[in-house]
DNA sequence: TCATATAATATTGCTTGCAATTATATTGCT
DNA sequence: AGCAATATAATTGCAAGCAATATTATATGA
């Protein structure tokens, strides 16, 4: 019972309920559509969204210091900056001491979404409708998980 | 103080380290970074991932079923079992019974997988490299999230 | 029966998300 | 100064992911 039969164990690692990263797969996709008819009227994505709360904290940041908040990767956020410009909501503009750099800052109404923003964590939080102190908890576990990614997925700074 | 000076609190709500659902976003996306280079080798896009681990423990099932397991859109299932069947690694037959429902098996080479996907649990694991009564403990907590956000989130069998 | 409603899947159009590559600017080194 | 190395952002190509719509099959009811 040494090469042939050891694998008992291991196939039940192949389970979906065993998974780790499953769980927190769908949470996001679900987080996502329940975000989605709140967002919409802003005019916003959710991507999009947690770009505006960066620059609604700090404003304006480079597209790399985005990168760092958000974890996305150039390709991701440089069309998608490009989008919100489009829409009115940012600037581009190279910064003029490195010029390599591009700073992305809020417009007027870039500004004045905020203000119909800050009804929407509660909104959805009522929507989940989960215990504060459960979900204080998740945020902590998760935040935690996401520092020990970071160290663990390749910079693709090669 | 009534209306004009209260959202000192509600403000907070809009920081982005106050969020709940964006360290599971980010995790969501270092995790997929992370499995790329594993599932790779195996030909596997990470949701094909989770597809096959479905198939693996049940097969053949409907894409319907697919779609409850996995809380996948079947916008989004359809052409990813079109590019897996492409693939070769499942098959797709209208169920003789009921001709409105496709039903998901596997081919040889799908079920051969199986075998080369044993050591990924394990590999990502090491990679990531948590404490797993910590990681147990998150899966759990996350679980009952989806399990609200599934309720949360209205059907759109409408 | 046969027309209408419902169910299951597919398609379209759009926005992410990322690896690989490219383009441009700055730094560093000699 | 001049050239290689590095840094920063953009682009390309592909695979998700979903809302809205379309298509085909079954169920339902007068």
């Amino acid at each position: 019972m040494s090469e042939v039969r050891n694998d008992g164990e291991a196939e039940d690692l192949l389970r979906l309920d065993q998974q780790l990263c499953f769980p927190i797969y769908a949470a996001t996709n679900l987080i996502q559509r329940l975000y989605r008819p709140l967002l919409e009227p802003l005019g916003l994505t959710y991507s999009q969204y947690l770009a505006m709360l960066v620059l609604w904290e700090q404003e304006p940041v480079t597209v790399g210091q985005l990168q760092s908040c958000l974890h996305l990767d150039v390709g991701t956020l440089s069309p998608l900056l490009k989008r919100m410009e489009r829409e009115g909501l940012v600037t581009r503009t190279r910064d003029a001491n490195d010029e390599r750099r591009v700073l992305i800052g809020l417009t007027a109404s870039g500004k004045a979404l905020r203000e119909a923003a800050q009804q929407i964590p509660l909104a959805l939080a009522e929507r989940v409708g989960a215990d504060p102190a459960e979900l204080d908890q998740l945020r902590g576990l998760t935040r935690s998980l996401v520092g020990r990614l970071i160290q663990a997925v390749p910079s693709r700074t090669t």
